[in-house]
DNA sequence: TATATTATGGCATATAATGGCAGAAGATAG
DNA sequence: CTATCTTCTGCCATTATATGCCATAATATA
């Protein structure tokens, strides 16, 4: 599962580092170097391309009459794209991306078990900065409920 | 499970001895000698992988769209960082982790039964040092009734 | 007291992150 | 259909950090 949180800064040309945590969760646990990366929120999600496609089966058995549902899909389809991993470690993170989740130099990498998220540092600090750790300890009572 | 109370030196690089009691522990009960440390609250938790895979498991069944537990989810996640044990038997912990706690360079570890606390040494003094015994007593009829 | 184990400092080497540049591929305009 | 421009991609270089290994000192054990 990916875990813990990277500060990289993004290149002129738009590629990234994948931290080697990361990138070493790739190679053993999925065998393979490929991310598909869509925007989410104000930050993107990348998920290893086995993922992905689990994720795509289970869409692809929706009925297509929920046109709520289906425009979701839609935007969420549409805005995937496939970045593979060069031989430096990175992955290009194409325009459209970058601009979704204003990501100019400065990136948060966090490890979400079963993905990536990547923000912008400076939206990164807004959301998950000084008040993180209030909303957390908020939020621990559930999480003790999972063993914590 | 891991008891006991131990205080060690950090070297400029970051590396901090595991005791050689939990590395025992490890070794025997989990057959594996990596740690997932976090930060908790004013110190960091390591626990033996496997320990820590299950909460994953766990916490990887909950839905993404709900926001506060997500939050939450992302706080923990962002903060574990695995680190193996070397063959001196030592750890190294990162960065943002040692800030976190403010680990400069004497860190008290404790055995907290299925994980390990980490302390800076300062904030284990101001914490737990003097008036402990007072609320040991204040709680100690709790533990009673778990059959102390 | 001799020997093994543990904690830890120091240093050399490996790996990670990332900037720069040049050629390839693709898009756009004439 | 070709010339030009932009973006993509591979490769090299640099720096910082992480890691492995050896040495030593302190402690525990026989």
């Amino acid at each position: 599962m990916f875990r813990g949180r990277y500060e990289h800064t993004m290149t002129k040309t738009g590629r990234v580092s994948i931290p080697s945590k990361f990138r070493e969760v790739c190679r053993k646990k999925y065998s393979d170097e490929t991310f598909v990366i869509t925007n989410f929120d104000r930050y993107l999600i990348a998920y290893p391309m086995r993922e992905w496609n689990e994720l795509e089966k289970k869409l692809s058995k929706i009925s297509i009459t929920d046109s709520e549902v289906t425009s979701s899909i839609r935007y969420l389809m549409g805005n995937a794209v496939d970045c593979p991993v060069d031989n430096q470690g990175r992955v290009l993170i194409p325009q459209s991306l970058r601009s979704y989740a204003a990501i100019e130099t400065e990136v948060v990498l966090v490890g979400m078990l079963k993905k990536i998220e990547t923000w912008s540092k400076e939206i990164w600090e807004k959301e998950n900065g000084s008040g993180a750790f209030e909303t957390f300890i908020q939020g621990r009572e559930v999480l003790a409920g999972y063993g914590l």
